[in-house]
DNA sequence: TTTATACTTAGTCATTTGGCTAAGAGTCAA
DNA sequence: TTGACTCTTAGCCAAATGACTAAGTATAAA
């Protein structure tokens, strides 16, 4: 279930999700994992689950990731067709950035335990 | 004379510098001004030099513009090669934008007087 | 060498942001 | 239906942000 549905919203909405870290986190994870639940990226970014909510509600708001409920479940993954150009120079760029290198790793052991 | 030297900054910072209203229509304004003096800028935004000032400062930190001070005056330019793509992408969204098509009506008006 | 001009820096203040805890809503299992 | 579990909403607080005024720096003109 989609909750801010499809469609690319302006830019400066779009630049405002992702300046902040933790957003950035979040959709760099989901450039490798396709899928993420909201409590992997609570693992992830070692926040409260109330804080990743808030966080994934700005990314959905600017349309960069839709959601998808499966039971008590909610999944994320990454609307690329809202700014394709942006994401691919995104995902360029973050290569280098070492956080984002060690939370790649993270990621393995996170969506490899199904607690 | 450029304050803060070239390259490529991280995209965490070129995303805060971009995710300010006023920073953002200065990004667009000189995607098709080549070139515009810190007075030009002003009385673009309507604030005040020292706001306009840290407005510049902050893009000028993440690398997205070059400064080139001559006499009293301070010219600013894109950096394009700090994220082409991104300057791209974000050329082909602005297009849409409302209050960036009244600022390019502005701007002939602004760098058309010599004052 | 004053004075004016163009911009920057410092300091203040209101608003926004991002974190937390606590309480609520929705879903599944016993 | 009760309880456990996952996520969201509401409310609070500290820190960051963006605006302003005032004072400082640098350059050019008188």
């Amino acid at each position: 279930m989609t909750k801010y549905k499809g469609g690319m919203n302006n830019p400066l909405e779009i630049m405002k999700a992702l300046s902040d870290r933790n957003r950035l986190r979040v959709a760099a994870a989901l450039m490798t994992q396709n899928e993420l639940c909201a409590c992997n990226i609570i693992e992830l970014l070692q926040v409260t689950g109330a804080t990743a909510s808030r966080h994934m509600d700005v990314l959905l708001r600017a349309g960069l990731v839709k959601s998808r409920k499966a039971g008590r479940w909610v999944h994320y993954r990454l609307n690329r067709s809202a700014a394709a150009p942006l994401f691919q120079w995104l995902e360029t760029e973050l290569q280098n950035d070492l956080d984002i290198k060690a939370d790649r790793k993270t990621l393995v052991k996170i969506t490899g335990c199904k607690k």
